[in-house]
DNA sequence: TTAATTGTACTAGAACAAATAGTACAAGGA
DNA sequence: TCCTTGTACTATTTGTTCTAGTACAATTAA
């Protein structure tokens, strides 16, 4: 797994293991059903320590990403169109909002269609 | 000067009180030159410590939003413009960088274009 | 002149979250 | 049996933020 981390920036280790996970599966590098690394070696891949992953995949697990299977390993969910939705969604109302913040600053709605790659 | 402070938000007080300083002074509630409250004043409404007022007003100041004098107080800076600029800069570009996301998980401009306020 | 206010500049410590280190257990598979 | 898996736990380290406290120089107002 090609996992980029940034260690300077604030969001924290197992966040950014998070949001990559989720981007791979969003981008259909991860198959419904996948088998992912298990914690350890992931750990050694990235160089971190063990915890690290582990809460990673369980915040990935809370959020039904994946599932963890005890001495048989961890499997990205079977049933992935939730998670992209999810993500769509959350990308999209973040957009929503800078927009709101940008007609406050007072552009017009045209004048920030036009900056807009669209 | 109304600024809202999120306590348990990642983002720090004095990191929340740049952001909120520089939207006033976007929103024109803040006017060039105009003298904004001491460091000890903003401590006591805000309830923080000095340090933390003064480390935003540091900020502040190396990006060019306000002017500090001794023993004089605190300023907006007069050319308010290139604050503005800056900042819709960096919303424009962060839009940007999620329609771009959007559309690497699949999304057609069109489609996009349907999901946002314009 | 005197007192108050201003920004500036330090050091020290508290508080917190993140990450590391280490150990141990139970269960499946070769 | 031995290895790998996820799980669970405690303790420690690290870095950042924030607080606490003190002091100084310069301006302003009484």
């Amino acid at each position: 797994m090609n996992i980029a981390l940034d260690y300077q920036a604030r969001v924290p280790i197992y966040e950014q293991i998070v949001g990559e996970i989720e981007r791979l599966v969003a981008l259909n590098i991860l198959s419904p059903g996948e088998q992912i690394p298990a914690i350890r070696e992931l750990a050694l891949t990235l160089g971190v320590n063990p915890n690290t992953i582990k809460k990673a995949y369980d915040t990935l697990e809370s959020r039904g990403v994946i599932i963890s299977k005890s001495t048989k390993g961890t499997f990205i969910t079977d049933d992935v169109s939730v998670v992209k939705k999810t993500l769509v969604d959350s990308i999209v109302s973040d957009i929503n909002e800078k927009i709101e913040r940008l007609e406050n600053i007072g552009l017009d709605k045209k004048e920030i269609s036009k900056r807009l790659k669209l």
